[in-house]
DNA sequence: ATCTCGATGATTGTCAACAATGCAAGCTCT
DNA sequence: AGAGCTTGCATTGTTGACAATCATCGAGAT
């Protein structure tokens, strides 16, 4: 019970109990003739659970290790076991959620040798999208980002560290989407969620994130298209969010019990 | 029915290429009951029929715009309809197959732009693997390696193309074995199958490939432990096989008909 | 007290039947 | 003949039931 409640956050935004009646709920306070649902039931497509989950993970709103039973989700999403079992093979995929079987899935707890993989990964991805982007810039561009840090900021006033991290997070999303590269970006995506889970796993309490003032370098650097510098920036953003964590004290960890029992 | 012999190649498991792990981890020591096997016959997992799927277009058995009917798959490898669904899903994940509601998977026919954005990506990773190579590459992997190339020139003075292909799409995956990254490894699997999509479907004919003695000079560089000079063989090496391609002619046909006809 | 063993409920894995959809051939009417 | 409609077939989409497996918990023995 407790851990359906916890997986309630995945359900729609409004902060509704998880409903019993899985389709077609159709808020009241809503216009009749409101442009929703033409046809009849409020579908979900495999596709939309699938970003739910994802992005659900990339917050940190599931940490690493949490259970997803089917039934569950089947109940939360209104939709059949058959696409639950589609989506989190999909997930699996894409290294957020671990498959056992017989057991069912559950949030990727990474180890310590992935996070490292991870962190490779992100910093090689992230210099092909700066330096794309310092060349491909628009004006209208730097608008949104100007706009999207000034979002970061106010969230890091309000101490809404939920919002925080997802702010934070699509930054570098969308510096992929002005790259242009669809590739690229999913990738990123990917990893960007992988790392949540690293930080949600290794991370040191009380460490500020802070990390919109260095965004903001990056994007000055970037207005100059500055493309070595605003590398540079990046990678040095990059380093400081693994300085962050203490990958070696957990690690050490798991090879104690080994040592000790031996 | 023809369409089913052509994709018979699937049956026979001759070639094992890229035996990534599309899931996740799977720790052997559960062997106690690991083949039940109830029903009499081998069964086969998901991703093994993943595996199978992924390598044969990687070796460009299965060309672009080749259909997947659900119930010829589940002929071929004896499964069921809804296991066979679940592998497209994530093949159509991987961007290997193309999924149309109700008309069914299909192999990936990749536009212009994106086998620009597959190069690029494809650049990125591999410049990262070979830097890593050559910091720790050891005399087992140069002996591994040069056994490799030398079956490379053994498939060419055969003139044996199809091993040819699967040879040389290995070579990369061997050396991303050697770097030890396997988020990499596994961008890299599924970039290699996406480029070979891309030559099937903008290869200039004619123009042979040879690309075993760029792949001989890279393991020199690399022997030498000369970083630098590996990248840019590998770089160069990587524009040489974009440079076989055609790629703005194709793009153009599709344009012609909007233009005359109007 | 602790360990082993077995029963039980919860959860996942598999499948086959049924429904929905799209495609192509044939038919009708002008 | 040709445009539009209808019908039949091939294929995909969905669901629910059933089988297999695992975790939990308690009884009994050491």
């Amino acid at each position: 019970m407790a851990a359906l409640w916890r997986l309630s956050i995945l359900s729609n935004g409004a902060s509704e109990l998880n409903d019993m009646a899985p389709r077609s709920r159709s808020p009241g306070p809503r216009a009749a003739h409101d442009s929703v649902d033409h046809t009849g039931e409020n579908r979900v497509s495999d596709d939309e659970v699938f970003a739910r989950i994802h992005s659900a993970i990339a917050q940190q709103q599931l940490p690493p290790g949490t259970r997803l039973r089917e039934d569950e989700m089947r109940q939360i999403f209104g939709v059949s076991r058959a696409r639950i079992r589609n989506v989190f093979s999909r997930l699996a995929y894409a290294g957020v959620v671990t498959l056992e079987p017989n057991r069912g899935a559950s949030v990727t707890r990474p180890s310590v040798k992935e996070a490292r993989e991870i962190f490779v990964a992100r910093r090689t991805i992230e210099a092909t999208i700066v330096a794309e982007v310092a060349q491909r810039i628009t004006r209208k561009d730097v608008v949104r980002l100007r706009d999207h840090i000034a979002r970061e900021v106010d969230a890091e006033a309000r101490r809404d560290r939920a919002e925080m991290i997802r702010l934070s997070g699509e930054f570098h999303l969308l510096l992929a989407d002005i790259a242009g590269n669809a590739v690229l970006k999913k990738f990123l995506t990917e990893l960007v969620t992988r790392e949540s889970l690293v930080i949600a796993a290794y991370e040191t309490p009380g460490r500020p994130s802070c990390s919109n003032h260095e965004h903001s370098r990056i994007l000055e650097a970037l207005v100059l298209k500055d493309a070595d510098k605003a590398t540079m920036l990046m990678q040095e953003h990059l380093d400081a969010i693994v300085s962050r964590l203490d990958l070696d004290r957990n690690s050490s960890q798991s090879i104690d019990l080994a040592t000790i029992f031996s």
